[in-house]
DNA sequence: TGCCATTTGGACCGGATAGTCCTATACTTT
DNA sequence: AAAGTATAGGACTATCCGGTCCAAATGGCA
């Protein structure tokens, strides 16, 4: 791929992710790009929907490489790592200091209902990224409760972390992220064989004098499913 | 509030939910609601923008009567309560087919990083209803485990189900909503102080000879949290 | 009756937009 | 040297969009 292609691609998404596909124009693109003009970018691009399905693909390899390899490290522990990648999906929004969505949730919310194009491509990253839980949660297998359905939850997880970036996005505000994070750690730590532990760990909480509302208590210890 | 007006708004509210607010043209109101003209429309709206608050309004109240309501039904079990309104959720996305997502997490995805006097009233929005389930969750605070969150868990709440109608309306599959749905009560089940035993239930599972992977089990007669 | 809000129908404006076309330099590879 | 590709810059079209303005008809109400 050339320089002024992925040069092209960067700047349409970081346009794209403030201001949504829509509200992009070309005369945009071309501006924050640097080029010279709309002959420029059709040399590039045969149209706008091209452009659009090229920084998706482009956003997708980025988070394939930069958050879901985290999912295949193959020296830790798989719940451990599913840990981490929550952990990565924080730090990636802290980055951008709580503002711009995932590049797939506002995609879908802008394009899902009015552009079939767009609507099947993004239901494909969704179900690449739900495939690398699925294969993680099949490696966890061993720690992981015999009716756990690995469809749902990763399903579950994605939704969830979707959800709140989009809500962090709204509040302006990380802390909600965060919190989402912990609790959706929790939740998967719920389908592990020794959970019941983890739940009486929890409820003994209350003699840490713990204030009562307040976020942390034992659950903030087990922020990384099970090692902290 | 006069019929042309409630017209116009539920007009634009359809649109807008199909489209996008930046999608959606004066004109294609205007036809959508039967008005002869632009000056017709401009008549009861100074501007788009004002039209666009007015319809986030509407959509609010909307919600607030047909689903928050539930939330706060005094003859019912708090936490049933709540299984209720999640169902109530499947059951809105399941009358538009699996199209259109939420009117909050739409508009919150297309408006908040690019149009601040949108973004402060979604912010509203999902603080009303997150306040409606904190009081909810104070309510049923006998049931809960004392280091409860409130906060963090109302977040989580709307979150996943933001999150959920995403991927649902992605996928054009209302089984993923549902899925999450009953994960979600789950997660809300966790908080209970007998959550030791709902847990073991869980476990059981096993024993019933549920195939691996498959989605029910024990979990699903749980799927009213405490009360199938 | 006179007043006022409503409704109809359309002309119009300034600006933005996606996309085309054309010309003229560079640079690179054969 | 020739040929193809990249860069530059601008003119141009057709369409759409938000918003304004105007003229006329309709209807209810004081």
């Amino acid at each position: 791929m050339s320089d002024r292609r992925a040069q092209i691609l960067d700047a349409a998404a970081t346009l794209i992710s403030e201001r949504g596909f829509t509200s992009t124009s070309v005369d945009d693109v071309i501006k924050q790009a640097r080029l010279s003009g709309k002959s420029h970018f059709y040399h590039y691009f045969k149209s706008k929907e091209e452009l659009g399905y090229e920084v998706l693909n482009r956003q997708f390899e980025r988070f394939a490489e930069r958050g879901l390899a985290i999912l295949r490290e193959p020296m830790i522990d798989p719940l451990e790592r599913l840990g981490l990648f929550i952990d990565a999906v924080v730090a990636l929004q802290v980055e951008h200091g709580a503002r711009r969505g995932s590049p797939f949730g506002n995609l879908a919310a802008e394009m899902a209902d009015a552009h079939e194009g767009f609507r099947v491509r993004i239901e494909a990253v969704f179900e690449r990224w739900a495939s690398q839980i699925r294969s993680l949660l099949w490696e966890a297998r061993p720690q992981l409760n015999d009716d756990v359905d690995a469809v749902r939850l990763s399903r579950f997880i994605i939704a969830a972390l979707e959800g709140a970036v989009l809500m962090t996005r709204v509040k302006r505000d990380i802390s909600v992220l965060e919190g989402i994070a912990a609790d959706l750690k929790r939740f998967v730590a719920m389908h592990t064989r020794d959970a019941a532990g983890i739940q009486a760990g929890i409820q003994s909480g209350i003699q840490s004098g713990m204030p009562n509302g307040m976020s942390g208590g034992l659950a903030s210890r087990r922020e990384s499913l099970r090692e902290a």
